[in-house]
DNA sequence: ATAGTACTCTTGTCTGACAATCCGACCGCC
DNA sequence: GGCGGTCGGATTGTCAGACAAGAGTACTAT
């Protein structure tokens, strides 16, 4: 690095089908372009951009693998918000690939949760809490299917992340979730008080947003995820390894 | 929905491209194709597949922008792990999309990172640490420029991320600081006080890890983001307006 | 008014081609 | 032997053009 001429940028050209991709990704985040308003079809994009199909085409699955572009049922498209399923899926792929230790999701589902129920406890709507009793309600009548509730542990904890109407922790949330789903199961199954306990749980922090109590709230939460950290020791597994793939 | 044809499972017929682009995906996620490993050129996934090079490239192209692929200098492809950077511009892209607050942000950043400094505290190693020091250092030394203090701002923070040795807490944590950083210049530009006490709350963060007292970390941190919100309002923006394009 | 039909538009896929570039092999020179 | 220069093959980026299947649309016959 001391030579005088080792200050160049690295050279690179990119490639048109980038191009495209970009422009009219500009187009969207800019806002000129609403989700769900059509984008052109293929030929008008070719006209405007003055490139060959095959190069727009490439350009629009980049869009499209984002989920910025959409194909409508008719197969034209158009514009679309990425929303937060998709991201969250890619995100806990990225974290199972760069094989994360249970000790982290838990630390970090802890942290998360804990603050989301809180959160939660201070705004949750009517409405949202009319969702969980139904999910609780449901619960209760499957307990003895550990598949299903595991299903709705987890719809549970996504319900209650939009009753703490606030998008950046459920986003930054669901990957967690995503990843302690499969375990729950496992758990389940193999721990016989597992179900109960989960079920009053749930309970407590339903009881515990009612009375927007966010520090009861916080508590059971804490205990909930101790018990799935404890049913997880429980079923045999170490939390030094990593999370398997979903 | 009464009518008992109504069974039916959606028709869809995937197209060729995206078969393409899962069959590769497979390869990838179930370790296969180890990460940095060259996948075949496009001639040979042509043979392999039995589709026309254009499908191929097509499918190539969704995973190149999840970055299970890359091209390397050569330009040839080869798997590649997809790293946290990507995923968080794309998750700070939906949440601007999503016009979500200030204050939500405000809060998520809250509880994130003063978890995160908690965590780092107790596990900062001598080299992050190191690298730390000189972060501020340079920053001492860049004081009266605004953009550089931003992007050192960011980089300090994103290795608190990293001396927290927690990747799921990182991952989760750092688009909200793709998010906070544009603002930061905004706010150091048009508040007088605004980069002393930035300095000065770095050295105290710094001071606490060294000293692995997560208490005086978290004080801080909450202390450096209370700075900054009320920074955003004396530069007279509102706390419940949307974020904007970065 | 409804069912059926023909026409057009659009996408998905294929064929074949060419320029630019990178890589490796080869060659001549010191 | 080591070095730089040249050549050919391999690979990607881009293009032109084509066709089938499917969806939408307008028109017609009943």
């Amino acid at each position: 690095m001391t030579d005088a001429a080792g200050k160049f940028q690295r050279i690179s050209s990119t490639p048109a089908y980038q191009l495209v991709a970009e422009a009219i990704e500009r187009q969207i985040l800019s806002g000129r372009i609403r989700p769900g308003q059509p984008i052109g079809t293929e030929a008008a994009l070719v006209k405007q951009f003055g490139v060959n199909r095959s190069t727009v085409r490439e350009g629009i699955r980049l869009l499209e693998q984002d989920g910025l572009i959409r194909r409508e049922s008719n197969r034209r498209l158009s514009a679309g918000s990425p929303h937060y399923e998709r991201l969250a899926t890619r995100m806990s792929r990225a974290l199972v690939l760069d094989q994360v230790t249970f000790r982290e999701l838990y630390e970090a589902a802890m942290v998360m949760h804990t603050a989301t129920a809180e959160a939660a406890a201070e705004r949750a709507s009517p409405e949202v809490l009319a969702e969980l009793e139904a999910n609780l309600a449901m619960t209760q009548r499957v307990a003895d299917d550990p598949a299903a509730v595991t299903e709705l542990d987890a719809e549970f904890h996504t319900l209650i992340g939009k009753a703490s109407q606030n998008r950046v922790l459920q986003l930054a949330r669901e990957p967690t979730n995503l990843l302690i789903y499969p375990t729950t199961e496992l758990i389940l199954r193999n721990v016989k008080q597992g179900t109960p306990r989960l079920i009053r749980a749930h309970r407590m922090i339903l009881d515990a947003l009612r009375k927007h109590d966010p520090d009861a709230c916080r508590t059971w939460v804490r205990r909930h995820l101790n018990d799935w950290r404890k049913g997880f020791e429980l079923a045999g597994k170490n939390l030094d390894q990593p999370i398997e793939q979903i």
